[in-house]
RNA sequence: GUCCCCGUAGCUCAGCAGGAUAGAGCAUCAGAUUCCUAAUCUGAGGGCCGCAGGUUCGAAUCCUGCCGGGGACACCA
């Protein structure tokens, strides 16, 4: 439960209480009504802002309609104080049976704790990774690859029906190319000296094995032909193999996507055309001349006339060509058939995650989509750069010297769940920083360790009570059932209020496509908790288990369990897999 | 030349679809350990939220224009 909305809702139905017995006008518009958490916590439990909201359109004062709010709220069990603050802010204070019942809450739920039918069960698109299938994924990808994964979970929780997919772009220029580098491979495993891999070639060592298995599979058949001879036939099985070596990278990540959607395949069915019929007969397509770019003009330009979608129709800087000047389709005209099988298999809420260097191309897509369904949405997500370092120093790669870093590279140094936690701890747009010895080093600087470290400390709380307390009941269902009214410390009740933000913390960052919210939830959340278990150093009786008093134990190992929950909860949405105890 | 992203403490960054006195971590300084893991915690200093206008009860947040950094700009993918 979301207990913002909740109040909200309690919220208008004295408004319309009020309406009713002529105390303020009928039929306020209360959309613009928020109940959130105040940043100090001074301020009580939950502030509103409604009597702001609605005084011009009441014609009364926000002080005078905060006043005529004040009595019904106060009437409500779960509330134990209001007051009218600054301008005209209602200030509501909670009464602790409030806050200790969202304990037991918590704890019954389980997992499921901060599930949302924000998305009423409506299908989601979520397509990413989509690299090209020349070589394994990289650490670029690596960040597309965890923040898509992370935001698919983030709103599968929040009540969407997600569908994830990868976009497999094997019909272009560069697919050749890494046919002709496996071919070279494949010469070589013959006893052949192929020197220097030539420049524009893949000079990855993984093309090895392609060029082994493509001689267990021909033989020599293929040695010494024209490319004619080879040519289709070792890019069908390169591209397998790259796809399969893609696919254990995605793995080795604990990210699976149900669909893999091959361009090729558009290009082969026929689905280009019939996505650029729709547009033309819609009156989205000419035969046009486009006007040469202002600024940098390309040296080889050349007035053409080529067939053009009306991009500038739906929010785009230049109309865009669909078609090659050697008549095949362009990328884009692929792209747009590829949106629109999304749209015909049901979706209208589409999102794409591409790197910022695609950051070009996003008008262009989105007026695809609108062109062709005006009730469909494409949110394109651009993840920056990740910078790598190695104690401080920058980590230097070249691609021609075959010295990048591959995710796999990355994951079997550091961990499946660091490298996913520190992925997303920082904004999609902003650039990520990835040092390989600060990630798991043991220290509040580094979030994954402070997080884990927080649920590794309440299992073993949890290990204390039961030699502690032998005969106490402390699964989850005895936990729901305690006494909670011992909970009354404040760094208590802190901690009870951060989780119950939980629920209204997955539907906003669900909203906002920001799986990072999560983290930095989980990690304030971590020091709430850090900072009430230090309070046990100062004071013994403010440590979880008094062994005098079993029924105070018992209350606060519920309150660790719900803490523990949360994370678990809220790590689960990352990809990651919380632990028991440090190692 | 056009478009997109970014600009918040010395450094790295949050800031919840406009709210009250702008927050963390690192670094600096001062403290806490007969104890469920001190791998942690407490406190202090540190800010014209790039600049200038606008919108309104109220702006770091929305709009416009500048400045600075990054990226992308017919037919590649």
């Amino acid at each position: 439960m979301n207990v913002f909305k909740y109040f909200r809702a309690l919220l208008e139905k004295e408004l319309e209480t009020l309406a009713a017995s002529g105390n303020l006008p009928v039929g306020l518009k209360t959309d613009a009504i928020t109940v959130e958490p105040p940043r100090d916590a001074a301020h009580g439990d939950m502030a509103t802002n409604a009597a702001l909201v609605l005084a011009k359109q009441a014609a009364i004062k926000p002080r005078d309609l905060a006043t005529k709010l004040v009595p019904g709220l106060l009437a409500l069990d779960e509330v134990d104080d209001v007051e009218i603050a600054g301008p005209g802010f209602i200030n509501i204070r909670l009464a602790p049976s409030f806050w200790q019942g969202c304990v037991s809450g918590i704890v019954a739920s389980g997992l499921s704790y901060g599930d949302s039918t924000l998305g009423g069960n409506e299908a989601v698109n979520v397509e990413y990774v989509s690299a090209n299938p020349t070589g394994p994924l990289h650490v670029g990808h690596t960040r597309g690859a965890v923040f898509g994964d992370a935001l698919a979970n983030l709103l599968t929780k929040a009540g969407y029906r997600v569908t994830k997919e990868y976009y497999i772009n094997d019909a272009g220029s560069q697919i050749d190319t890494l046919a002709r580098s496996a071919y070279l491979r494949y010469c070589e495993v013959h006893g052949r000296h192929i020197g220097d891999i030539p420049e524009g070639l893949y000079p990855g060592d993984y093309l090895i094995p392609v060029g082994q298995a493509l001689k267990e599979k021909y033989g020599d058949r293929f040695l010494d032909e024209e490319e004619g001879a080879w040519l289709s036939v070792v890019r069908e099985d390169a591209t397998a193999a790259m796809m399969s070596l893609i696919r254990s990278d995605l793995e080795a990540l604990g990210i699976t996507q149900e669909i893999f959607h091959s361009e090729k395949a558009l290009h082969a069915s026929g689905e280009i055309e019939a996505a650029i019929e729709d547009l033309r007969a819609a009156g989205h397509i000419y035969e046009g001349v486009l006007e040469p770019p202002k600024g940098k003009k390309p040296d080889d330009w050349e007035p053409r006339e080529q067939t053009l979608f009306r991009a500038t129709d739906f929010g785009d800087d230049v109309d865009r060509p669909l078609k090659k000047s050697d008549g095949t389709y362009t990328y884009f005209a692929a792209d747009i058939a590829y949106h629109h099988d999304k749209i015909k298999r049901g979706f209208h809420a589409m999102i794409d995650v591409w790197g910022a260097d695609h950051g070009g191309y996003v008008k262009r897509m989105q007026a695809a989509v609108r062109a062709l369904d005006d009730k469909a949405d494409l949110d394109v997500k651009l993840c920056q750069l990740v910078r790598l370092f190695r104690a401080g120093e920058p980590v230097k790669m070249s691609k021609r010297a075959g010295t990048f870093i591959t995710m796999r590279d990355v994951v079997d140094e550091v961990g499946r769940d660091v490298t996913r936690f520190i992925m997303l701890t920082r904004k999609n747009d902003a650039p990520l920083d990835f040092d390989f010895t600060k990630v798991t080093e043991q220290s509040r600087d580094n979030p994954v360790f402070y997080v884990q470290y927080a649920h590794a400390r309440v299992c073993s709380v949890l290990r204390k009570a039961q030699e502690l307390f032998p005969h106490m009941d402390t699964d989850d269902s005895a936990l729901a059932g305690a006494d909670l009214s011992r909970l009354t410390r404040d760094g208590e009740l802190a901690l009870i209020r951060h989780m119950a933000a939980w629920p209204r913390l997955v539907e906003s960052a669900a909203e906002a496509h920001e799986p990072h919210r999560v983290a930095f939830f989980l990690y304030d959340l971590a020091s709430e908790f850090h900072t009430l278990w230090n309070r046990g150093n100062d004071d013994p009786s403010d440590r979880f288990l008094i062994e005098e008093d079993a029924g105070l134990t018992q209350a606060r190992l519920a309150l660790l369990r719900a803490a523990a929950l949360v994370i678990a909860s809220g790590l689960s949405v990352l990809g990651v897999v919380p632990v028991k105890e440090m190692r």
